[in-house]
DNA sequence: GAATTATAAATTATCAATAATATATAATCC
DNA sequence: GGATTATATATTATTGATAATTTATAATTC
C-alpha cells in the first residue's frame, strides 16, 4: 500500500484507514466475510501491510456504520442481522423517507422540482438498464442514488446523515432479489414514485414509498432467513 | 487514570477511550471546550496521563456523534452549529419521536403502558424537583430519560441509536432556557404529554411532541445565537 | 514593502513493541 | 471420567517513538 509518489497533491488528502475501511467493507459486501465472522485487526494489518492502528480506526468506523459488532478485549465480528434487525431498520427508513419527500416538496418551487425531475428521471433509465441485464449490484447503486436524490433535495444533512446509517444498500450481497423480473417491477414501482413527486400527491408518494421499501425488506429477509 | 484495583470484574470492561471520550465530551458541555475550539490528541493525552492513541479514538466517537468535526492532518474542532443545524436536527428528532410514540402505542397492550406511563411519572416528578431548583443540567438529563423511556418501549434498536445522534441534550449548555420559570413550563408540557400517552391519543401526542421540541429548538437557537 | 521561499515548531498519522485480556489446551485432582 | 486448575496461545489495548503534514516564523528577492 504505497503513497507518496503518483498521489496528486489531493487537498483532502487520502489517509489509510479510509483506504482499509473500504478494503474491509468490500470484503464483507463480496461475501469473503460473512455475517459474525471474525474481523482480526492484526490479519487486516499483515493482509494490507500496515500496522494494527490504522486497522482498529477502519474498524471502528465500520462499527459507527452499524456494519461491525465489537465487544472490548474480546474483538469484532461482521454483524449478524437478524429478521428483527431489518424490520427495525426499514420502519425507521421509512419514516425518513416519508419525511423526505414531504419536506422537499415542500421547499421546492417548480423549476427546481422539475429538475429534480429530470434527475430522477436519468436514473431511473440507467435503472431500467441494470434490470435489463440483471445487473443486481448496478441496480442497487441507482436505487440508493434515486432515493439520495430526494434527500438531497431537502438539503437537511442530518437526515442525510441518519439515512445513510440504515439505508442498507451495503447489505445487498444477501438480498434474495436477484431475478431480472424482481429488478422490473421495483424499476417500474420508481417510475410510478417520480410521477407523484413530479405531481406534488404527498400521499400517494409516501404510500408509493411504502410500498417500495416495505417489498425490498421482505426480499431481505427472505434471503437473510431461508 | 488508574484502573485494575478498585474496578469490579464487570463484564463489559471498561476501556480507555470511553473513559476519554466522557471527559472531552463534559469539557464542550462544560463550556470549556467551545465550538470552534481544536482539540489536541497530544495535548489531552498529556493532560489525562494516556497515550495518543485512545485520545484519537475518543475523538473519533465524539466525531461519529457529531459532536465534533475532524480534516485529516489538519485535526479535530468541537463543532460550531449553525441555525440551520439546529432546525435540521430538531426537524428529524420530531420526525423520530413521533414515530416512537406512534410505534410504542401501538405495540404495547395495557398492562404495558400502565408500566410505562408509571415510569415516565417518576421521571416527571424528579424532573419538577430540578425545574424548582433551576438546575438546568439535571433537568436536561431527565428531559433525555422521558423521552428515551417512550423510544426504549418500542424495542426498535435503530430507532434509538438514530435518535441518540440527533437528540442535542449534550448541547445544552449553550441552551438560553435556564430561568425556572421556562422549566416549569417545560416539565407541564411533559406533564401532558404524558396523559396523552396513557389514554392512547396519538395524534394528540405528537402534536403537544412537535411544540415541545420546536420550543426547546427555539431557546437553543435564541441560546447559540443572541 | 509585498510576495516568495526557506526554516522551525506544532500536530497528526503511522509504526513496532509491550501489556492486558480472553480463549484454547494440557495437567491435576477427586 | 468429569470438573477444576494451570499453562500456552491468540488477540486486543496501550504505549512511546518516528514519519508525514500543516502552520507559523524568519530570511530572501524584487
Amino acid at each position: 500500500m504505497e503513497r507518496g509518489s503518483g498521489v496528486p497533491a489531493n487537498h483532502q488528502r487520502k489517509v489509510f484507514r479510509e483506504e482499509i475501511r473500504n478494503t474491509i467493507r468490500e470484503a464483507i459486501f463480496a461475501g469473503e466475510l460473512r455475517p459474525g465472522d471474525r474481523i482480526i485487526e492484526t490479519f487486516w494489518a499483515k493482509e494490507l501491510g500496515v500496522s494494527q492502528g490504522p486497522v482498529r480506526e477502519a474498524i471502528r468506523d465500520l462499527e459507527a456504520q452499524g456494519l461491525v459488532e465489537t465487544v472490548p478485549f474480546k474483538g469484532s465480528r461482521v454483524r449478524t442481522l437478524t429478521e428483527k434487525d431489518i424490520r427495525d431498520n426499514y420502519g425507521v427508513r421509512i419514516c425518513l423517507e416519508s419525511k423526505s419527500i414531504r419536506d422537499a416538496l415542500d421547499r421546492l418551487d417548480d423549476r427546481e422540482l422539475e429538475e429534480l425531475s429530470s434527475r430522477l428521471g436519468e436514473i431511473l433509465e440507467e435503472m431500467d438498464g441494470c434490470a435489463g441485464r440483471g445487473d443486481l449490484r448496478a441496480f442497487t447503486e441507482c436505487d440508493a442514488a434515486f432515493h439520495r436524490a430526494v434527500i438531497d433535495a431537502t438539503e437537511n444533512q442530518v437526515l442525510l446523515r441518519l439515512w445513510e446509517q440504515c439505508n442498507m444498500r451495503n447489505w445487498f450481497s444477501v438480498s434474495a432479489l436477484t431475478d431480472a423480473k424482481s429488478l422490473k417491477r421495483l424499476q417500474q414501482g420508481h417510475q410510478r414514485l417520480l410521477e407523484e413527486i413530479r405531481a406534488r400527491d404527498v400521499r400517494a408518494a409516501v404510500s408509493t414509498v411504502e410500498d417500495h421499501l416495505t417489498g425490498l425488506m421482505d426480499g431481505f429477509i427472505r434471503g437473510v432467513q431461508p
